[in-house]
Order: structure tokens, then sequence, then C-alpha cells
DNA sequence: TATCTATTCAAGATAATTATTGAATAGATA
DNA sequence: TATCTATTCAATAATTATCTTGAATAGATA
């Protein structure tokens, strides 16, 4: 092989990936795909794409081997290939906060509506619960709980929240989480919680950027050894 | 700000990022420029693109904020506009390593010429540097060895090394690297070493690549207390 | 001032990507 | 077997990206 056709070959190879994240709709398939395995059907709803054209950025995605499928049923489950891609997905964000700023200020603003949802992070959080001051409430749908989950939480889909209030302990901080630093469902839950009187936060990731910052930490352990 | 508008507007600034990304050619131009500046003639002439289309391009990486520039006489220099764009470049060959297992065996066989050329890790090397029976020489062009390098290298970049090979000792082993684990020039390196009755091997690894590999243990030492 | 050098800009042809629509398929369920 | 459901495929139109060519610019140098 000439070295020219090398180079080719590995570039051609390293730009299937980046092509594949290319586009703010696949970006955005991804990013719920962090959360655990979804048919087609429900990507396209969360996304508010058609199912054909979800199904077309999902083979895309297949064929740069960003994602599997599997079949159950008459559903096909479509998810992440490797952990990595969620690594990718986090430092892609983080990059584009890092050189956009405005996009880190309108996600605090968005998240926070404006200042008014006060912001934990993961390891505040963390300390809070263990020392029996606060209870962490994951407000995403309930098979992404099942899929993956922070140590301790209870599962309480947004859409459920104002049903189950009882079940809450008025005199703990309610630390709510969902899908990560840009979704909107823990902000509202923070919202409804403290319109009935609880001392309500959310955290400013999820399981998936979390999970992220674990690995690191313990691969750097192996490094060290 | 609705919440479609609010993804849009995050999504369209991730994938600012990806889409910089996605061309073969750039993915080079941001490889090349994770080894220091360089002027655009110099990249162009590197990846045997245009002026006009090499600087197409590095207007295309401004825009998405992953380089920036500056005047030195009537030289433009472009470099990385921070260190995480080469965590970036690194992850993405890692996980298309990882997906596509043909790329890492064709690096191997091409930058081993078939097993002929042996291959040495950075933390081996620094053992070996250490104990004083290796010497590490950076086979780069000087001013890539000038924008940094492995502690204790030597500089011989790699039109010199034959007429150079007097200073090299006899005895030690001789351990070349250059930009990283898709660059042929250590490889060149070791045959023309070897060649010569050196004990020769090259770094799997760039400085870059190796940088990132120290800045992520620093972090999780932070991220420990 | 004239000229040279490095870089950018602009226009155009070609190719690739995207979303939409409607048809096709494959596997359940009745 | 017939029907239903979930998904994929195929064709199209609209948009966007790429490379080439040649001209324009801005700053050195003579």
């Amino acid at each position: 092989m000439e070295a020219r056709d090398f180079k080719n070959f590995a570039y051609g190879h390293f730009t299937k990936i980046s092509k594949a994240l290319a586009s703010p709709r696949r970006f955005e398939l991804l990013d719920y795909l962090s959360q655990g395995p979804k048919t087609v059907e429900r990507l396209a709803s969360e996304t508010h794409m058609s199912v054909a054209n979800t199904s077309q950025h999902l083979q895309a995605l297949r064929e740069a081997r960003l994602v599997v499928s599997s079949k159950v049923k008459n559903h096909h489950y479509y998810e992440l290939a490797d952990q990595e891609v969620a690594e990718l997905l986090h430092i892609t964000k983080r990059l584009a906060e890092r050189r956009f700023p405005d996009v880190a200020d309108v996600r605090v603003m968005e998240t926070t509506d404006g200042g008014s949802v006060p912001v934990m992070s993961t390891s505040q959080a963390m300390a809070e619960v263990e020392a029996g001051r606060a209870v962490l409430i994951d407000v995403r749908a309930q098979d992404e709980y099942d899929s993956r989950h922070l140590s301790s939480a209870l599962s309480i889909p947004l859409d459920k929240l104002e049903e189950r209030l009882a079940e809450l302990p008025a005199t703990k901080k309610l630390i709510t989480y969902c899908r990560g630093s840009y979704c909107l469902y823990a902000s509202d839950a923070v919202r409804l919680l403290r319109s009935r009187g609880f001392d309500a936060y959310r955290l400013d990731e999820g399981p998936a950027d979390f999970a992220i910052s674990r690995e690191r930490a313990s691969d750097e352990q192996e490094d060290a050894r």
C-alpha cells in the first residue's frame, strides 16, 4: 500500500465516525440512545422526526458502526455499539461549550428557568444523599431508569410525579435528574416540586455523563499501576 | 426560547464541531496542526492540496472555532484553538480502530513494515531511557520539535538522519518517534538505523497523544481530591 | 513606486446529504 | 389465510459541500 493510500484509508475511516455525528438529527438520536436501547418509533416520536427519516438516519449510524440493532418480536431495538460513542458525544459537547460560550449560557438559562431552578453537582448530591439529607429522583422514562441509573435513585417518571408526591419525604432535599445537562425534564420536575413546597434541585448531568467521569477515573487508576 | 428551539440551538452548535471534523482533508489538517502552528503553504504541501483549497478548509475550521490564526510578516500561522481539539481527534481515531478493526490492522502492517519495525510503548521507552539503556530521537521537522517534544529527546529530522549517524550511541537502543501512530517517518527512520546496525525501535504514539494521556491522568488526580 | 509573495475571495461544475412521499417487506396476530 | 404493525426501501427535490480556476488583496521587499 502506498503512503498516500494508507492515509486516505485511515482518514477515510476516521471521518466515517465524524460524518455520522455531523447531522444535528443523528447527534440527537445518539444522545437519546445513550440512555439505553430504543425502537425506531420511539426515537422518531422523541425527536419529532418521521419514522422513515429516523430509520434512514439509523441506517447511517449503523453504517458508521456507532449503533447496533436487534429484533424482539417485530420491534427493532437500536443501541449504542460502544460506550465510547457516549464519550465522544460528551467531549464534543464540552468542546462546543468551551468554544461557543453562548451555548453554555443558553443551557444554564434554559435549564434553570432563568435562575429559579437550583442546580447541584453529582458529587455534592452524593454527599447529601449519603448524609441522609437528600433523596435522588430519576424522572426519565421507566425503561431508561431500568437500563442504567444512579445508585439509590428512585424512579418517578415526570408524567407520574404529580400523582406520586405523597411518596416523597417533605423534610429532605429532593434532587432530580434526567438525561443530561441539556434535558429539561429535571427542571420541569423541580418547578413542580417547588410549587408544592419541596426543597428541590436538579443535577447538572445524567447517568451517561456520570458513567464517563467514573470510567475516566478508573482508567487512570489502571494507568497508574 | 421554546424547548425545540433550545434543542436546535444546542445540537446545531454541537454539530458545528463534528461537521468540521467530517472531511478527511480537514481531519488531516487538524492532525498536522496538533504538532504545532503552521502556515497555509506548509499545510498545503504536506497534505498535497492546492493552497486555495487548504485555505478554504482552514476558513471552515476557523468558523467552527477549532483553529485560530495569527500573522507574522506576511505569513499566516494557523494553530489549534484548544488542546481539547487534539483530544477529540485522539478519541475519534481510537473509536474508529475499535469499530473498524481493519484500521488498526492496516496501521500496524504499514507502520511496522509488515512486522520488521519493532514498536515500543511510551512508558516502556521512558523506563529504558531512565535506566540509561536507550536514547529517544524525534525525527519530525525542527519546528515541530521546538513546539513540543518528549523530555530528553534529541531532534534529528528524518532528512538529516543519515548525515548525523555519527552522533548516535552504538551501544544503546535508539527509540524514534514522529507525529503519531499513523505517521510513517519513525518507521522509515528505524529501517535506516537498522540497516546501519543500530538497535532501533519506534514509539506507538506522538507527543500530542502522549500529552493527552498525561492530561487525563492529572484531571483524574484533581477529581479524586 | 513597482514588484513579489502569501493568502483569500468568487464563480462554477460536480457530487453528496437531507427530508418527504409512498410503496414494499417481514413478522406477528386474528 | 388475511390482516395489521413496525420498519425499511426507492425515488425525488432541495440543500449543502467540495474542488478547481483565476482574480483580488495586503503586506513585504527591491
